[in-house]
Parts: C-alpha cells; structure tokens; sequence
RNA sequence: GCCUCGGUGGCGGAACUGGUAGACGCGCUGGAUUCAAAAUCCAGUUCUUUCGGGAGUGUGGGUUCGAUUCCCACCCGAGGUACCA
C-alpha cells in the first residue's frame, strides 16, 4: 500500500472543515499574525498550476506562524465584479452574478483539493451587496470631504463651507480642481445652492469633471492609466483615444507626497517601491507666468529647468487647451483648429508610434519674456501633454532635445545659453557640467546655483515661484459598465447628491441588455427601475423622473479596484453589518503582515489601496496608515507549450529532431498534456485531439515523436494549461504544494514541467518508509545517536532560516538532505521522527498530520510548537576558536567537539589548504568546518 | 532612451557578512532487484587531459593571500516606463 495520499488528503481535509481548526479568532493572548494572499477574479477557465503559487507560500508562513505561538487570520475571498463575467452576459443574456457564482463555486473546489489552512468564515467577495454596501460607504465619505493642505489630511467638506462663509477661498490652503474661481467671503454668500455645490465639488475627493479621458471602444468604457499597456487596453488589446468626458475622478494626486513618503516604512520589494515613485514622479522646478501680448491673460509653465529662461525662443500649448481658442490670431485660425481635429483622431498608439516626428502649428500670438521682454512665439504641438503640469512649456531648445527637435523642423531660431558647447548636432541636456552664459543675472553660474538664483528673481518680481510637480494623476473612477458596484448618487440640478448613508447598500437593478443604451449611455440606461425619490428615500421607476421628489441616478459604476482597495480591512471583521469592520477588530488586527501577490498590482491596486487606507486613516476609520508591512511578489509560472513541425503545404509532421535548416516547416502547438517526460508524444491521441491530425503523417525517429519545447505564459489558447485537479489526482496535494516551492525563488518566474515532480514525490515517498516497512509500522522509542541528532538539528536550523527569508526552494533541499541522512542511517526513532514531522508540516500539512497522529497521539498537529534547533547538540557543543595562519590573518574555526578521531583526520588530510593553516598544531579533537572564516586581521 | 533586477553544468537552481563553486532535484550513464515492467536501492555525472594536472560562474580590466560575491567599462536578457517640460 504505502503512501496512500488519496485517502489521507481526502481524511484531513474533512477533518480541518469540520472542526473549523484555522477559524482565526478576534480575541485572544496570543500576538496576532495577518498573511493575505491578492484575492482571485473568478473567472471561467478556474484555476491553472499557476495561479495557487502565493496561495502556497502564504499557506506554509500561516501554518508555520500558527506554530509558532501566533494567532493567524489567513483569510481568503473573490474580486467578483470584472469584465469577462459581463462580456459573456452581453454574449449570453446570462446574469454576471450566476456566471461568478458558478466559476467561485469551482475555484473553492480547487482551493479546497490543495489543503490550505484558509479561514472560510471570513470570505469576502466584492459583488456581494453586504460587502459593496461598504465600498458605497467609503465612496460617500471621500464625497464628503477635502483635502486640507495646511493640516496635511482630509477634512469635512462641513468644514469648507465654514470657511468659505467666512473667508471665501482666497485664503484656503487646499487640493482643487485647476480652474477654480477665487471667490470672497461676500461673494460666497451671494451664490445660490446649485452654485454652491458646484464650486464645493471642485473640492471634493472624489469629483466630477469633464476631463480628457481613455475612451476604448471596442470595450464601450474609459480606463484608468494602468489599464492601458503600450496604448492599447490591457484586457483585450484595444485602441485607446481620447475623448472629453464627464467622469468621476479619484483625487490621490493630494496624496502623492504622502504616497512616496510612506514607502520608506513598509517592507516592500524594491522594484516596486521604485515603480511607485515613478509613477508618482515628483520633479522640482518652477511655476513661470507668461503675459499673452495684447491680452489681459497669463500663460503658466511649469519648468524643471527655470535656470534656461534665457533660452526660451518659443511657448508650446496643448492643443486640448481651452486657452488656445482664445488666444489664436485670427489669421491662423484655420491652420490651428485643422491640427486639433487632427490629433484628436489619433490613438494614443499612433501617437507614441511617431514620438520622432514632432508636429505642431504657430497662433500668430505672442508672450513677453518677464525678463528680457522679448517677443516670443507660441505654438501649439502635441508632444505638449495637457494634463502634465499646466499643458504649457517654455521651449529652450539649446537644452531640452524635444524643443531642439521642434525648433529645427520648424525653423525657430536657438539660442546658446551655455558657455563652451556646441549644438550643431543636439541640445545640451547636462545639468553637472553646465555654466550657463549669455544669459543676465546668470551668467557665469552653474546650474545648481542658476537654479537658486532665477527663483529667487522670479520671486520677487512676481512673475514666478518654486514648486514641485507630481506625474500622478487623479483616477478616473467611472466605467460604463454594468456588472460594478453602483454609484450612490444622484442628480438633482445636475449636481450630485449623495444617496443617505442609513439606505446603503444601492443594489445593481435589473437590466435587459447589457449593453449601453441606444444613446450611448451606460448599460444602468437599461433599467426601468433606476431613479431615486428622495422622500421615499428609495430606488423608484425611471417614469417618475421630473416628479417633484424624484431624481436620475448615477449610471457609470466603479471600476475593478474599488473593492480592491479596502478588502484588507474587511476580513478583520468581515459579518460585521454595522460597520465596515469593528473598532475592536479593527486595533487587534491593525495591519497585514505579509501580503502575497503580483508586481501587476504594482502602479494600480496596491497604489490605490494605499491611497484609501491613507484616506480612512484621516477620518480615524483604521489604526494605521499603511496596511501592509511586508509584501512579497510571487513570480509568475510559466508554461512550456509543445511544437511539433509540419512541413510546409503538407499533412506530414517532423519529429523535431528531424528539422533541419534546409527544411521549410511550420511548427504547431500541440497539447502538452499529450506529451510524456521525455518529450515523447503520443500519437495516437494526438489523432484524437484535433479532427486536423486525423489522418496526418506522423515521421518519427528511432521509433519516437519527440516535441519542441518553448517557454511561453500559460493559456489556454497555447494548449500549456496544466489543471492542478490532474496533478493532485495523480501525485496529491502535498506534493504539489512542495513541488511548485522547490521549482525556484518565490519572486521569479518560472517554467511548469510535469517531469521534475516525481523527485518530489519520491522523498514524500521515502519519508514514509521511515516510519512504514511494507505497511509494519517501524517507529520505536529508543534514545537518538549523536549523528541523528545532528541531522535532526542541522535541519531545524536551515529550515528556520530559510521559513523566515522566504526561500522555501533550500527548505526543502534541507529536508530532502535531512531525510537521505536518516534513511542512510536506518533511523526509526520518535525522538526525531515527530520533530522532523512538524517541520514539514508547513509543506506537506496532510501526510504530516496522519504521521503524527500515529506518532504521538496527541491533539493537532496545528497547535504543537515549531521545533528550535538553538538547545541542540550540534550548537552547544561548538565553539569558535581563532587560528593565525602566515602571521597575518586570524581565522575562526568552528569546532565540534565528541567527534571520533578517523573523522577528524580525514577531514584535515583531505585538504591541504586546511593542514596549511593549521601547520603544527593541528587539533587532536576538532573537526574543521570549512566556511566559517569570519575574521580576518592584519 | 531612462529606472530596476538578473546572467553559474544538458535543465530548474544552491553557495549566509569575499573562504573547498555546482548543494538539492530533474535528466542522463552504469549496476542491483525482477520472467518483465513499475517501484526501490547503489555508483557516476562542469569541461578538458598525455591521468600529474589544467581550465571554469556573460566579456575585458581592477582591488585582494583568496572574487560567483566588491569596484570600473562593455555585452546580453527580463520587468517597468515612455514626448512628464
């Protein structure tokens, strides 16, 4: 019989369900430990071999810290609101929540076959009304308030129109929108309530604006900046265009300074704390006011090169920019609004394609330099970006390249403003070696002190001022989509109006079509039961709209990271109805520990959900303004898909060692499930697979068919997908957990091949014949040698190490190395055996827990302490001990004593480097442990 | 272009602060067991060699008694970002 892991795994899985063993709870005297894995989108195709990596080495750090003496919440949930569940509604007429009941229904089957130590009782999904309700909740707040500079956090937007009764908002220090009115006092007073709300919104953290936004058509919806990859829509590879839209927005970029500064704190990788700060992008510089002759206007630029302004020979707008109708000279007219009809057509692919050939047209206006007051030129272009700084540059084109390319194609003359460089060839981009010349007041300074210099001067003549910058923009948060979590708003005057808290959670009412309406508006357009009577204060047919008390309700819905954002916090308390999560709940759990998941995440989610936290953690909501202390990126796994070779405009297919270069082939992918360890395929089911292959010729060599191999990402389209279901069948769950540890770092992609599990598998294999012969239970009592305790130990002690940096690939080396010893000893003692066992059961929790139960017939494997190697045989009998070597160095040796004397000398005779060192006065009683020179003096 | 990380056998990958490079596993080779297969066990497996050795961690330099590890330059790969003024 031997290792039986179908009926084992079957046997402890029941037994951790019924008794709830990894139920975490809310109170108790342990210290608290908190391991999140990134919750999963359920989607259709369930899970592949890949996708439970994090949810593995979370599983091992959460039984091993429960081990540990920890009290863990290792919660687990669904990020249930997403596009396919919605594009197959528009294809089926099938409600998205039935396809994500379904497709949740089979991802906890999977999860449930692997054996993790999840705590079901807390699951979260985020299109759950009981959970949404709280989303709605957070959106409202982040309505509710502002963002107050001089406090440096948010505050109630009660508290804004107290100061604006009082002061109007010349004074205010606070995050707005660019084009906010100054008003006084008196004014304030003066605005009626629609113009009041208008002026407030401007305000708000989450906002209404017509902005310039992503508009993918083929998916009928904007997106955020982080859902496009490479110009076109990360989810089905889409052009992307701009188009001005109303929308609402996110107001994060009042957060970017404390975005950046809260990286320092957390245990992030370092790669993606870096991508953050990119994102972010904060650049020093300075704010230029430019006056339009003839016009009683400023143009505002922002620089980072303010020591330049001497250089500048043109001004380039946006061509977005409301400004420029303005300003245009009649005459250009035609040119200028030709070239803004053109840009407005292009996708932002075709825009980033052509990033050398810069275009642009003149206004036929001109600004007055501050300083020289020259006449300067402005143009339009689109190399200008408007939402970057003011949409406004100050062109130097002897040191910005772009400028020097602009200047050259369009004649516009240079102006050298450095001393001893030509620019025959490019502008100067230096900044170290730059003495700026020619240039008044700065003439003869670097730029360092020029900096210092100009903004002083531009200070003090008012036409200027120091600033930083970020390149963080504000999140759009519509999408005109259905299947998201409703906006609580509605529209009374055309300005929003926040749904009451106490009527909260604003359901998804039923629609026809998924689709949007026949006007273009989004999908929620469909429902008959869409408006919100405000005295009834209730969701009421669209057909009232006009009554005296009934108001349109938002259409757009949020988008994929709403929910994402704040999860963390409801798993703390996740049945509470109450309250997001309970205060209580809330200072226990405080944070996350160790969050598991992908770098994807990296510029979207994990950005965003910082943003909230940040945001709650103003409003005293949560105890900490960072949710989580460490993050580990798991690497993805690859698959490695199957070629095999048809020679061209035939029905034969090459064996691949049959292809050579004269041979005119095209490879084909074939299932690599119908391909065994050596590469060998198996015909007769290939014919099976694909109607294609039916009746081809199949050239083999030496009797076999092998494949080409290629590592590529795991899709079901590559015919790569490896299900776990077929490999915990055929292996069992603990070996997969242990196998997909051993394939490498957790932090690096990796490639999937079936062949290397059956190593694994057979050290499972043979840490049951330690304690089974031919099915005779072979474990006895008897007192441990000295060798078997040093195996014992030496694996305690890597284990821990290598548990606690992570690397679970040397883990199980050591374990494999510590079994191969045993084995070789013929050791079948439960002194070793049962400490042994709790070291795997982090990886191996179900052949562990049915050892151990033979073992020791003790309660839960669960709750015995992790075993520690610092009271062991191998620590306390070594010491260090020094040793001169040539006069000039000192060495420390670590020394094990008790060692039996042919050991010894062998292992001195072995090497000679070591008799070297030792010349004369070798010990009778050490054994030399190479490696372990940690000092060296001179 | 810029930022970040990486480059070690046939393959996945070890090597903590510089100290016997290639742990562990896969694959491969030979052997044992078996009617045979599976399973299991044992031995070998960086390259090269005239069997003394010699070479070897992307390339070329440097520091050091000693470098996969530190420094400089370059080449290659992965990820991020992209007219950010």
């Amino acid at each position: 019989m031997g290792y039986d892991f179908k009926n084992i795994e079957k046997k402890w899985q029941a037994y951790w369900a019924k008794n709830q063993t990894f139920k975490a709870d809310n109170h108790s005297k342990k210290p608290k430990f908190y391991v999140l894995d990134m919750f999963p989108y359920p989607s259709g195709a369930g899970l592949h071999v890949g996708h439970p990596l994090g949810y593995i080495a979370s599983d091992i750090i959460a039984r091993y810290q429960r081990h540990r003496g920890f009290n863990v919440l290792h919660p687990q949930g669904y990020d249930s609101f997403g596009l396919p569940a919605e594009q197959y509604a528009i294809q089926t007429g099938q409600h998205p929540a039935k396809t994500t009941e379904e497709n949740i229904k089979r991802y906890r089957e999977q999860l449930d076959r692997m054996g993790f130590s999840f705590d079901w009782s807390r699951e979260v999904r985020t299109s759950a009304p009981e959970f949404y309700k709280w989303t709605q909740w957070i959106f409202l707040l982040l309505f509710d308030h502002y963002y107050c500079k001089e406090a440096d956090k948010a505050k109630s937007i009660a508290e804004l129109k107290k100061y604006f009764e009082k002061e109007g908002n010349l004074t205010i220090k606070a995050v707005c929108d660019s084009d906010t009115p100054s008003f006084t006092a008196e004014q304030w007073h003066s605005f009626d309530t629609t113009k009041k709300e208008a002026l407030l919104l401007k305000y708000r953290l989450t906002y209404l604006s017509e902005t310039e936004v992503n508009w993918c058509a083929d998916l009928g919806t904007v997106l955020a900046n982080d859902e496009i990859i490479n110009g076109v829509s990360e989810r089905g590879g889409f052009p992307v265009t701009k188009k001005k839209m109303k929308q609402w927005s996110m107001r994060i970029g009042a957060y970017a300074e404390r975005l950046l500064q809260g990286l320092e704190e957390i245990d992030w990788p370092d790669s993606l704390k870096e991508m953050q700060r990119n994102w972010i992008g904060k650049s020093r510089g300075a704010k230029v006011f430019f006056q339009i002759e003839g016009h009683n206007k400023k143009i505002e630029v922002f620089t980072t090169r303010p020591d330049t302004i001497f250089g500048v020979t043109f001004m380039t707008l946006a061509p977005e920019l409301d400004l420029v109708q303005e300003l245009t000279h009649p005459d250009y007219k035609g040119a200028v609004t030709a070239y803004i009809e053109e840009t407005q057509k292009r996708t932002q692919r075709e825009r980033m394609a052509d990033v050398k050939n810069c275009t642009g047209v003149f206004t036929g206006a001109y600004v007055i330099h501050p300083f020289t007051k020259e006449r300067i030129p402005i143009w339009i272009g689109d190399y200008v970006l408007a939402d970057y700084g003011t949409g406004a540059v100050m062109a130097v084109p002897c040191g910005d390249q772009r400028d020097y390319d602009f200047a050259k194609k369009f004649q516009i003359p240079i102006k050298n403003i450095f001393k001893g460089v030509s620019l025959n060839e490019e502008a100067f981009t230096d900044k170290g070696t730059a003495v700026i010349d020619q240039s008044d007041f700065l003439s003869g300074l670097t730029h360092k002190e020029a900096m210092k210099v100009v903004i002083q001067e531009l200070e003090k003549q008012k036409c200027g001022e120091g600033t930083i910058n970020y390149r963080l923009r504000d999140a759009i948060f519509s999408r005109q989509r259905y299947w998201g979590e409703p906006i609580p708003i509605y529209y009374k005057n055309q300005q929003p109006q926040a749904i009451p808290v106490k009527q909260l959670p604003l359901t998804l009412p039923k629609v026809e079509n998924y689709l949007p309406t026949q006007e273009g508006a989004p999908p929620l357009g469909n429902a008959d039961q869409w408006a919100w009577d405000t005295k009834k204060e209730k969701v009421v047919a669209n057909k009232y709209i006009d009554h005296k008390d009934v108001f349109p309700l938002e259409l757009n819905t949020m988008p994929g990271w709403a929910g994402s954002s704040w999860y963390f916090n409801r798993y703390m308390d996740a049945a509470n109805d109450t309250a997001f999560a309970g205060e209580d709940a809330l200072n226990y759990w405080k944070e996350v520990d160790l969050y598991l998941g992908g770098s994807e995440h990296a510029t979207g989610h994990l950005l965003y959900s910082r943003f909230w936290q940040k945001f709650l953690y103003d409003l005293g909501l949560v105890p900490v303004h960072e949710y989580a202390k460490k993050l580990i990126n798991q690497g993805m796994i690859l698959g490695t898909s199957a070629f095999i070779y048809r020679k061209a405009g035939t029905q034969t297919y090459l064996s691949s060692n049959l292809v050579d270069s004269t041979e005119k082939v095209e490879p084909i992918r074939v299932d690599v499930n119908l391909v065994n360890s050596a590469d060998e395929l198996d015909i007769e089911k290939v014919k099976q697979w694909q109607p294609q292959f039916k009746e081809a010729i199949f050239e083999r060599y030496q009797g076999t068919f092998k494949v080409a191999r290629e590592v590529e990402k795991m899709s079901k389209s590559k015919y790569n997908v490896v299900n776990p279901d077929e490999i915990c069948a055929q292996y069992g769950a603990d070996t997969l957990r242990m196998y997909e540890m051993f394939l490498g770092p957790i932090e690096q992609a990796k490639p999937w091949n079936t062949a290397g599990i059956s190593g694994v598998y057979n050290f499972l294999k043979k840490y049951w014949r330690l304690f089974y012969e031919e099915d005779q239970w072979i474990v006895q009592d008897s007192e441990p040698t000295k060798k078997e305790l040093k195996v014992l130990h030496e694996t305690i002690k890597k284990l821990r190490e290598d548990i606690e940096n992570f690397s679970f690939n040397t883990c199980i080396s050591a374990l494999m190395i510590g079994v191969n010893e045993l084995t070789a000893l013929k050791c079948h003692k439960s002194s070793i055996l049962s400490p042994l066992t709790i070291l795997l059961s982090p990886f191996a929790p179900h052949i562990a827990s049915e050892l151990w139960e033979h073992l020791g017939n003790k309660t839960l494997l669960d709750f015995e302490e992790f075993p520690l190697a610092e009271a062991s045989y191998l620590v306390e009998n070594t010491k260090n001990y020094p040793v001169s070597f040539n006069g000039k160095m000192r060495f420390t040796l670590e020394l094990a004593l008790d060692l039996d004397q042919s050991a010894i000398q062998e292992a001195v005779l072995n090497d000679l480097r070591t008799v070297d060192y030792l010349a004369g006065k070798t010990p009778k009683k050490w054994i030399i442990v190479p490696n372990k020179i940690i000092n060296i003096v001179y």
